[in-house]
RNA sequence: UCCCCUGUAGCUCAGUCGGUAGAGCGGAUGGCUGUUAACCAUUAGGUCGUUGGUUCGAGUCCAGCCGGGGGAGCCA
């Protein structure tokens, strides 16, 4: 805990003191009279190489313990390397392996795996370059989220993870329950009463904290909250999780312009914080993930986000000359390929689109003028697709009672919401944003199940 | 939930027309004057996912089941 991480040691100059130093043996090269050997403690990318003359003060058989994997403490002099790949290296004079790795059956070799195998083994694939270097980033961007949010005034708002409202509509919710559904099962009855349950009636795990943040931001004006969200729907895909982190601001005094540039300020933040704050990580995944995405990046951060209505965006489309699977058609949701389609070949970039049709979003969002669309939009990137979803919400009462009343809700779930409008309204926007999905469109990582460290989804809970 | 692909050594894969199994990497052993995806040599390692079927004979063909991957829908 007390010798200095290998980040810290790899960029010190050579002098005569002798350090110590921890880490993992990730790979082993030995001559006849020398052997190196190379020390990762997760603090950074790059290894420290660490050079052993051999039949000196280590014995042979500890030298035979310097197995990929293995934990070890090692005391030397920090010397310039002669070798092209670090400027500086370890000579050691003593070392002492903590915990062996035994090489015949350690699962993690000093050669590339697949990802599907990694999963497999999610307990020693953060041992690895990719998942060490996602982790550091993920970390980096959590704290620049927060940093973003705290520099522009937003308060961090812990919504409920546990809601007792069936009234999300967000999509499939996991229901929480005490109830002994075995022993219920066995009496052969019909109905549950859930009047017996822990909280008295119906409870779920949140698939958002949007309605709550609404509730804090008509009181405190710019809210956010970041924490876990959980989506019970059947989805098997490389962008989805039954269990991922989703970003939410609520702004007052805010419309659906000012909610734009709010997710395009922060787009660019959270994109600009990992090209400066996780270079090596960055380069890394230029090289080995996907080519070019440092580039990318930098050309997102640079470019204004184009803006399209939905309607533009249907007639723009029609027009393609292009062969969807679909055809793109005004009313309905637009096709995943109609959204790729529309970042990477018509904008060829980030692009908002705004003012759907009512009738494919959320009761919530603000009515337009011409009865048909609301303001709702969504940010989509070249690469990813949809990657922020949000709105300005309804302020206005009676058309908010309308709308809950048209879709045929329950009017009285939603009480304490429409007082919000009753009571001193406010104009409000927010949007939702899945933290890892910006994680994997940072690094580039294909499936989603690999830049979370413990992935959820239908059939796999395992770790 | 639907569609497609896939399952062979620890890992990544090859395996032709159906004739009892191969490579690279990793491991072990030895060699090598500073290596860095080290290199050179030797060597061990397999119930071919599983159950059944066709056949003289199945890794190979067929069906079911199980696992993995990709795409779609839903969505963030």
């Amino acid at each position: 805990m007390n010798t200095p991480r290998i980040k810290f040691v790899l960029s010190r100059k050579p002098d005569a003191s002798e350090i110590t130093v921890h880490g993992w043996v990730r790979t082993r090269r030995d001559a006849k009279n020398i052997c190196f050997f190379e020390l990762n403690d997760g603090s950074c990318l790059a290894n420290l190489q660490v050079v052993l003359d051999r039949g000196g003060s280590v014995a042979d058989d500890d030298v035979k313990r310097l197995q990929t994997g293995a934990r070890v403490e090692v005391s030397g002099v920090l010397a310039d390397s002669p070798g092209s790949n670090q400027s500086v290296e370890l000579h050691a004079q003593t070392i002492r392996v903590i915990g062996d790795s035994p090489a015949d059956d350690y699962p993690l070799q000093k050669k590339r795996h697949s990802f599907e195998f990694l999963r497999e083994i999610a307990h020693l694939r953060p041992r690895t370059n990719t998942f060490g270097a996602v982790s550091r980033v993920r970390n980096a961007l959590s704290y620049a989220v927060h940093r973003f949010f705290q520099e522009n005034g937003f308060l961090y708002i812990a919504t409920p993870i546990i809601t007792a409202s069936d009234a999300e509509g967000a999509g499939e919710m996991f229901r929480v329950t005490t109830l002994p559904y075995e022993k219920i099962i066995a009496t052969g009855a019909k109905v549950i009463d859930y009047s017996r349950d822990f909280f008295g009636k119906p409870a779920y795990l949140t698939v958002s904290g949007q309605l709550n943040a609404e509730i804090y931001a008509c009181a405190l004006e710019r809210v956010y909250t970041f924490g876990p969200t959980f989506r019970a729907e059947n989805s098997n895909t490389t962008r989805h999780l039954s269990e991922f982190w989703m970003i939410e601001p609520e702004v007052a005094f805010c419309d659906l312009s000012c909610n734009i540039d709010l997710a395009e300020a922060f787009l660019k933040y959270i994109l600009s914080a990992a090209l400066t704050e996780c270079t090596a990580d960055m380069e890394f995944f230029d090289l080995r993930i996907q080519k070019g995405i440092i580039d990318d990046l930098r050309a997102v951060i640079e470019t204004k986000f184009a803006r399209i209505t939905y309607t533009d965006a249907i007639a723009e489309l029609g027009g393609s000359g292009r062969e969807f699977e679909y055809k793109p058609t005004w009313g309905v949701e637009l096709q995943t390929e109609h959204e790729k389609f529309l970042t990477e070949h018509v904008v060829k970039g980030p692009v908002v689109v705004t003012d759907y049709p009512k009738d494919v979003k959320a009761f919530y969002m603000k009515q337009n003028d011409d009865g048909k669309t609301v303001r709702g939009m969504d940010v989509l990137v070249p690469r990813l697709g949809e990657i922020i979803g949000g709105s300005q919400r309804e302020e206005n009462l009676s058309v908010l009672e309308n709308r809950i009343a048209e879709l045929g809700l329950d009017r009285d779930a939603y009480w304490w919401y429409l007082e919000l409008r009753k009571y001193g309204t406010v104009p409000h926007s927010g949007f939702g944003l899945g933290f890892e999905r910006l994680i994997q469109y940072v690094t580039g990582m294909q499936n989603i199940r690999d830049v979370i460290p413990f992935p959820r989804a239908p059939g796999a809970a395992d770790f």
